[in-house]
DNA sequence: TATACTTTTGACCATTCGGTTAAACCCATT
DNA sequence: AATGGGTTTAACCGAATGGTCAAAAGTATA
């Protein structure tokens, strides 16, 4: 049945998703993946003919996934600062419930850039520093910030939010032996860095 | 002979360094190590007995590597400006030269938590933002930051500097679809990091 | 119920991989 | 030249892995 197919699918999809984030590429086993969704593994490749386009498939969901969830900061009609604390807040938020998802994705892009290029001739860069900038000129202005700078202010906050669960087998370590835990750090974090960004900018 | 055993020794550990760092350790293969030094596979068993072994040597060598990069934030006696400016600009110029350090670093981390565990033992955190705060009191308090903070804006500063690198493979996609160079971007960064960083503290 | 199609399975295969072993090699000492 | 130590190698091994296949089970249609 089509109902039943679906469920198949998404239970293999769904099991090689946490696998794959869990151990990546190289370190997922097919049969893993077929223990966790209660199949045999020949059903793996009934669905999925190999373990790289399963592999693939997964990779594209997660990373689209992620992307998507920057687009609020492009298309919102907040204001500049509303945008970065609302950002922050989001975003963190997102991470927190999907904390592993950030080093799943940087690993993989490392070890195969090629997976991710596509991915990305999808969007039109250009135009989005251009549409940002228009957004906020007149902040913006204000400020002396030229469109140049956008990428190294976008990265930047993107580095804020997304390198602390990508570094988090570290800091956890660091903020453990200061009685630290790490969600709260991420908690007060969404303040921190709205705040810190907000600050850099009106300098 | 003991000079003849380091070279061997070296060379091992040498094209260890560069298979893992380049396929992790699930993707390195001990044949492909030893053709990378030019020996025999069974002489990687007889100089580290295992696979394992063998990748933790590597790996805590780059660990220690990466955190002796650290080090000078705590121990100079340059004023906080100059001290956050000196950071970016060493830091950035450590991982250009050895730009797939993070990613291996973070991969690695975050698949099995406890092989940095112990290196992080060895260091008293507590001291040592007791020692940066001492160290620069009085413009901190002049700017309102309280001890507190200083781990929030550590990682920050490290989250600028790392994350473009563990990032790379997606960083160089955006870049190039605005004509831009990747380095030539964090040649750019080493300035623009260290003036984000001071306005947002000066508030 | 008989037929034809899709879904699921257990058994199997070829290859790869980390690791072992016994013999060869090298070299200093006697 | 013979001995004895460490070093290096080719050949090999067992286990694990991605993938295949033919048969079984399930299901819709007539």
């Amino acid at each position: 049945m089509s109902e039943n197919d679906k469920l198949t699918e998404e239970k293999i999809f769904d099991a090689a998703t946490d696998v794959f984030v869990e151990k990546g590429l190289d370190g997922a086993r097919m049969q893993d993946i077929a223990d966790h969704a209660g199949i045999n593994k020949a059903l793996l490749h009934y669905y999925f003919r190999t373990k790289d386009k399963l592999f693939s498939a997964v990779f594209e969901m997660i990373a689209k996934k992620i992307f998507k969830k920057f687009a609020p900061v492009f298309d919102d009609d907040l204001n500049l600062e509303a945008k970065i604390r609302f950002f922050f807040r989001e975003h963190i938020s997102f991470l927190q419930a999907n904390p592993r998802l950030p080093g799943f994705l940087l690993n993989e892009v490392n070890r195969n850039p090629a997976r991710i290029k596509k991915l990305l001739n999808n969007i039109d860069f250009n135009n989005i520093w251009l549409q940002l900038y228009e957004q906020h000129k007149n902040e913006l202005q204000k400020y002396n910030i030229s469109q140049e700078t956008l990428p190294q202010i976008m990265i930047s906050m993107a580095a804020m939010s997304v390198f602390p669960f990508a570094a988090r087998g570290i800091l956890e370590g660091v903020l453990d032996k200061m009685g630290l835990d790490f969600n709260e750090y991420m908690e007060e974090r969404k303040t921190f860095a709205a705040d810190f960004v907000i600050n850099a900018l009106k300098k």
